[in-house]
DNA sequence: ATTTTTCTACTGGTTTTCCGGTATTTCATG
DNA sequence: CATGAAATACCGGAAAACCAGTAGAAAAAT
């Protein structure tokens, strides 16, 4: 599928100016059409769920859900189509949990237009791709994030932030309309999954893998 | 001089991507030229010592200078030059500093195509030009600098840091040599200088705070 | 259709935090 | 030396969190 020469692209990017960017890097290459730009990722996943797409290029900073999310949804709509994450954060943590959600390529918005164009065409023959400083980031490893983050449930989620914001075990129950009980429930299993013991210890770790 | 029919045109963005965007849009531009693109503050003064520009698009997440000090630096050089500022950070203490330092424009790159082209084009018959998004900023008094950081003793540091690490009072106590009763005073003390009411909350804020 | 996960809810008891005061000692600075 | 800020410490009681376990219903995944 991806050798016939009728090659599409998505590109996914709430700045306009970046969208239009790579529309203008893309449409002088032969064998290659830009099939949509999208600047939420509803509007994205609308899309995908209609046709299908060899190349998403993603970026991860999206205002309406979180490129790690958007990620694993745009696998289990279009499972052939390869990503590309466009991103300014170089964490090794982000870039990590984004190609553990499928994506098969990261590169750093600061790469080079040549760079940029390598990755593409490399991504276009089955290849992971990473820009030069995301390869650098990885090379050495970090040891912070050797603690991976949790699965966290939906609830478990919401439950989080009600306790980051400083609500009682009640309080929550009452805005949720469930039982304190199963709020507590929720909280326990939260401080299990990080390996924390109190509520303090929970929203600080939380914090620092941004769940907050 | 702005009024002439060739009116030029400098970006500056270590993003080559949305250097590429720029240059799209604005080459269908009738007597406006880009007369140079630029990756880093360096080679943007290099050759305004030697050239002039009427307008100066400016990316203040530079590598090499902030933006607010190349902001002066151009109007140094360039005195004429009308700056605007290309930017992510809608904070409003990088908005103000950077139009008290001689920008004549703020525009976020969430804006759309058109935002952007109708401030381009406003900024050349002199006015000055903020997207809506930095508007609305400018416009509600700033929720976040309005609280501001409350002063914290040595004491009240170390007890917060120990209690985002997840201890209990007792084990806070034994740690430091003093009564689990104090170490009960000294949090009650930072709830009521964060005013929260109960630990999560108060390590949600201390580490928004970057407290820990 | 069946297994797995998630959400829900409970019992019963222990520990810890939270609230409202008050009060003494220490130490630096005016 | 006086004044104030910081650190120390206390009481008593109410509220909330924490622990260990169980378990049914709903939703999702296979």
């Amino acid at each position: 599928m991806q050798q016939d020469h009728n090659i599409s692209i998505i590109i996914i990017d709430d700045h306009p100016l970046v969208l239009q960017g790579f529309r203008y890097l893309l449409k002088d290459l032969k064998g290659l059409t830009v099939t949509g730009c999208f600047t939420s990722a509803q509007d994205s996943l609308d899309f995908l769920s209609g046709h299908d797409a060899d190349i998403v290029l993603l970026d991860i900073n999206l205002p309406d859900l979180s490129g790690i999310d958007l990620c694993s949804e745009i696998k289990k709509i279009s499972p052939f189509s390869r990503i590309i994450a466009i991103s300014n954060n170089n964490e090794r943590s982000m870039i990590t949990r984004m190609l553990q959600n499928g994506a098969s390529g990261y590169i750093l918005k600061n790469a080079s237009t040549e760079e940029l164009m390598h990755c593409i065409t490399d991504a276009l023959s089955g290849k992971l791709v990473l820009s030069r400083d995301v390869q650098q980031v990885l090379a050495q490893p970090d040891l912070r994030e050797l603690k991976i983050t949790p699965r966290l449930t939906r609830r478990e989620k919401e439950i989080l932030k009600l306790i980051a914001a400083g609500n009682t075990t009640t309080e929550m129950a009452d805005q949720l309309f469930i039982s304190p009980l199963t709020v507590e429930t929720h909280r326990r299993n939260l401080m299990q999954k990080f390996e924390v013991s109190n509520a303090p210890a929970l929203i600080r770790i939380a914090s620092e893998h941004q769940l907050l």
